[in-house]
DNA sequence: GAAGCCATGGGATACGGTTTCCGTGAGGCA
DNA sequence: TGCCTCACGGAAACCGTATCCCATGGCTTC
């Protein structure tokens, strides 16, 4: 009675059940369902029947174990409903489905530790890829952390992508997807200024997260261009979200209130510095003029719709799992610090109801 | 030379790589990384060197093979760019991780063909719990459809979870997390009849819409309550989108412009009628109030703030987990069709500045 | 001082597939 | 008719880990 299972068993099928159902040998039940060796349509015919009688489904761990296995990626994010992260994420997930791709999804929550737990969770799992999405912080203790969690995961035959995040220095086997986060900042910038506007209240961000100083400079870029002065007074860091959107419009308001023009570091920093100045009775644009950063749904979404800049994320997403694909087949031999291992995508901006030429108030 | 492999190996440590380069046996890396038996000081400190060493970690492949493994959870999701079932993965995830379980997202696009394939890939995972996301559309097959997936997934040891959407009818191994939809649309509708609105344009989502098809009843049953008369001319039926909700308002504006608020399916779709309105020269909420449900960010990030259904997301993420926890640590053996197989959780309204009491129009 | 016990470590086996290596039967050609 | 080849089925060796069972050594106890 210690033989195998009981026959009313309540767990999952074995192929083992189903090759004694049908009357063939195991192997021939994997080279059925496999299809990789050639067996007749008699055999074919009488192991699909026993499969679909048992509904069975071969077991993806012994599976991956013996060798085969669905290759898996994974997504790791600070926030899952951030909408940039959760467009890129649709890019990775769908371009990863594409291919008969799985994938994991990891929450992070900005913290480290998380992080590198989840990280080693990923290596457990033999995971193709793991593709790290958003911003970074400037921190020293930075490079070194991505370094490490890239050699780690390349020496286990899996690979770090690194999406929206500037390129890891030195030679480390890791592939940065990104975005011409500056250029989009000095376009943006440009239009503002070439519609007229002077003195332009500027809410970058974060001061040490890597999106906001590309942000930042590529504004600093702009005014330099047309020798407008960007006085820091104007310019308030703060978090990406619609309080400090809001709050930061609050206080400008009361210490320099003669902007005629906000550059947002995000859209939804743009929703709320929209809000507040409805609050102190401005209209928008006829009084002051908005531009958002992203062109997340939000950004047409609200009342003017937004100018803003579109960051091509769910493409990211796609070209992530492309190039982790396209390494995976090419044999991974590439030399490193090829081109192929920084990939930029454009930005441009996008013109909506919520800029106008500036005009003086009391 | 065809021994195991080659010194210098590029794949990843296996334990007994670690057990041998420790001189220890295999048994005993395994029970100190596992942890779950006595060693001595001395062979753990050895070991744990080794592993450092090697920056190994154990294959989860194997591991699960050989009956320990971390349980993962399925998340599958028509779209993960939706506010909505973000946050319920979100609420999954959190919880999920707070458990030490994994977490895997699959988008089916609405396709059935696409939700059939990863419930099967899923199956295949030996997943805990597969977690289906969002409204379901309320053909004849539907029923059939889940009620196979149930079973399916209840032979292999698995289970199924159905989030924001009805529960299944008979006796299927199946829970559902769900929430008080028609009660929610009963209290908004209440909310604008009782600030004096009787011409009331509802858009209520997709007519086959099973969420679509709550709110709408719940607006029926106060208009009833209220002894006003729901005229059919003032439903429209469409998609949960933005373009939707603008398209429907400015068709309504063309047939049956005395309507003097507007009662949304969805925020989204709140913001597109909203949109709407402006560019027909109408304020809000002066001369047309507006109600969304869902409470998502945008709620709150438009402006004026949306009066909205609060629908607790997050909250059903984490009750879905705990769910499938407590039954899987339970022993399952609960019998089916108690209480614990359904589960409701309450919505409110959120009232913020988007209703205003009717006043006439030219 | 000897017997018994507890604390540890090692060897073997199972988990569920894939795949290689053979064996065998059928069919073609001389 | 006999031999060789081709095509497919079966047995067994892994994949990497957890765990059961047993051996051994030191220590307690009589």
């Amino acid at each position: 009675m210690s033989q195998r299972k009981a026959s009313g068993d309540a767990g999952r099928a074995t192929i083992r059940d189903v090759a004694e159902r049908a009357g063939v040998s195991v192997a021939s039940v994997s080279r059925v369902l496999s299809g990789n060796y050639p067996v007749s349509e008699d055999l074919r015919r009488r192991v699909m029947k026993v499969v679909r009688d048992l509904d069975y489904v071969t077991n993806a761990h012994a599976r991956s174990l013996a060798g085969g296995g669905t290759p898996t990626v994974a997504i790791l994010i600070n926030n899952i409903t951030g909408a940039a992260f959760a467009h890129v994420a649709r890019g990775v997930e769908g371009a990863a489905t594409l291919r008969g791709w799985l994938s994991l999804v990891g929450t992070t929550g900005d913290d480290p530790e998380r992080e590198l737990a989840l990280v080693n969770l990923m290596r457990q799992q033999g995971v193709a890829a793991v593709v790290l999405l958003g911003g970074a912080y400037d921190y020293d203790e930075y490079q070194l952390r991505m370094a490490r969690f890239a050699r780690s995961l390349d020496a286990a035959g899996s690979h770090l992508v690194l999406v929206g995040r500037p390129p890891l220095e030195g030679d480390v086997p890791a592939t940065t997807v990104d975005y011409d986060n500056e250029g989009g900042a000095y376009a943006m910038a440009s239009h503002l200024l070439s519609a007229g506007h002077r003195r332009v209240l500027v809410l970058p961000g974060h001061s040490e997260l890597t999106t906001a100083q590309g942000r930042l400079r590529g504004a600093q870029r702009a005014f330099e261009a047309y020798g407008v002065p960007l006085e820091t007074g104007l310019v308030r860091h703060g978090p990406y979200d619609y309080e400090h959107g809001y709050e930061a419009v609050e206080a400008a308001l009361a210490e320099t209130p003669d902007f005629t023009a906000v550059l947002a570091g995000t859209d939804v920093v743009a929703a709320g510095a929209m809000q507040a100045l409805r609050a102190a009775g401005l209209r928008v644009p006829e009084d002051v003029s908005i531009v958002g950063y992203d062109d997340i749904p939000l950004a047409s979404q609200l009342t003017p719709q937004l100018t803003t800049v579109h960051v091509p994320y769910e493409e990211m997403g796609r070209v992530a799992l492309r190039a982790v694909a396209d390494r995976r087949e090419g044999g991974g031999g590439r030399r490193r610090g090829s081109d192929g291992d920084h990939l930029v995508l454009g930005t441009h901006v996008v013109v909506r109801n919520s800029v106008r030429p500036p005009r003086l108030r009391d």
